[in-house]
DNA sequence: GCCAACGTTGGC
DNA sequence: GCCAACGTTGGC
């Protein structure tokens, strides 16, 4: 059982939208690392710290957990459409997603400032200067102080 | 809006 | 396979 960190813009999709579906596609992850976290290493039924990146303030949002085994992304395939990959096809699919349900919103949303903040916290990848990668494991430990700190059991 | 960090592309 | 150029991310 591992956990999980995804960023994702709240002026495209935050903690609230992701509330108000069943399960939502993590479509148009178009970095392999991100992809190969997805394709190889999610199980379903793990939890992810929700993260609101280009935010006002970044932070943690809340929580969510892996709903669906991976599949081939399919904005991938869609020609006009703005994930559109010209190198995948139906039989080689390039790119893969999982889909993600609501667990949690946290009352207050733990900033990034506060995390860099703290002896723990200050060690996840989100925390180090020049990490962009948008899906990122993270320790029990790290997760367990979130939680912690955001007042929520799970 | 700036810019540092970093991934990707493509010429050679 | 190297690496310069370019594009993107994302905090500030």
């Amino acid at each position: 059982m591992l956990n999980w960190l995804i960023k994702s813009e709240p002026d495209v999709f935050s903690i609230r939208d992701l509330e108000k579906v069943e399960q939502e596609p993590w479509s148009g992850v178009r970095n392999y690392q991100a992809r190969n976290f997805m394709w190889r290493d999610m199980k379903v039924g793990e939890l992810a710290l929700f993260y609101h990146s280009n935010a006002n303030p970044p932070g943690i949002a809340g929580v969510a957990r892996v709903a669906s085994a991976a599949y081939p992304d399919p904005t991938q395939f869609e020609k006009n459409g703005e994930y559109y990959d010209p190198k995948a096809t139906e039989e080689k699919p390039r790119w893969y997603l999982v889909d993600f349900e609501h667990v949690a919103t946290f009352d207050e949303l733990l900033p990034l400032t506060v995390m860099k903040a703290d002896d723990v916290l200050s060690e996840m990848l989100v925390c180090q200067k020049g990490t962009r990668l948008s899906i990122t494991p993270v320790e029990d430990k790290h997760f367990n102080h979130v939680l912690d700190l955001a007042g929520v059991t799970i």
